[in-house]
DNA sequence: CTCGGATCTGGAGCGCGCTCCAGGTCAAGA
DNA sequence: TCTTGACCTGGAGCGCGCTCCAGATCCGAG
């Protein structure tokens, strides 16, 4: 299998190689592969995975709430508390939507104001 | 005209004493007027301010971009100058909107998957 | 007038999410 | 073989947004 050296990682997923090395240090990707030299060694799915936590980063989602979300996907949890954290965490994400549009209206009418 | 003891406008506003007079430190609200003693008074207008405040904190604003809002709105910039931030800034705040429903959409996705 | 709770100031401390650094190892090219 | 640059580890440092603290002051209740 073809896999991708920290700096080749770090730039197809735009994370910094310090960053990928954090995010593996806090369990969120990997254990990534080692050469026989000790060099990291990302698979495609190692990109993938750092593209996850990218999303929900981007997100506004941190650390600690990765974690979570991590343990979960591993499947280290019943299919029942699978759902009922991720319906959760759903529900979080639509309430930061809302903060979002309550701050878009004050912009919109400051702006129609000033026009 | 009546005024909030600092306690008083914090409990009204939700914002802590500590971060009410950060928030002044940092000019994002008042100054606030003070009385004989020297103890803050605030009135409705800053409570006022404080929500505005808290609302855009809420979006995921930080301190900085607050206080380009506040000199925004506080009118040291010609009209044209006021509309143009106001529309970069909800630009940014849509982008952040789509943020959220592409980590919802992923999160959409594993509800299916493990329901 | 006294007491105690609220407030004042300047500055230190803290948790988060990186980011950087020192000192050493590994590996491909000349 | 030697050089050079990418990578390794553990740990320090940093910017943000508060939060807390010490020591002093204010002021209403008794």
């Amino acid at each position: 299998m073809t896999t991708l050296t920290p700096a080749a990682a770090a730039d197809r997923t735009g994370v910094s190689i310090d960053t990928l090395r954090y995010y593996e240090r806090e369990g969120l990707i990997g254990p990534i592969q080692r050469s026989a030299g000790g060099r990291r060694e990302y698979t495609e799915n190692d990109i993938f995975w750092v593209g996850l936590v990218t999303c929900f980063r981007e997100a506004g989602l941190g650390i600690a709430d990765l974690k979570g979300f991590v343990a979960i996907l591993r499947a280290e949890h019943p299919p029942q508390d699978r759902v009922a954290f991720l319906r959760e965490r759903r529900t979080a994400l639509e309430e930061r939507v809302a903060a979002l549009h309550r701050a878009m209206k004050v912009l919109d009418e400051k702006i129609a104001y000033y026009s």
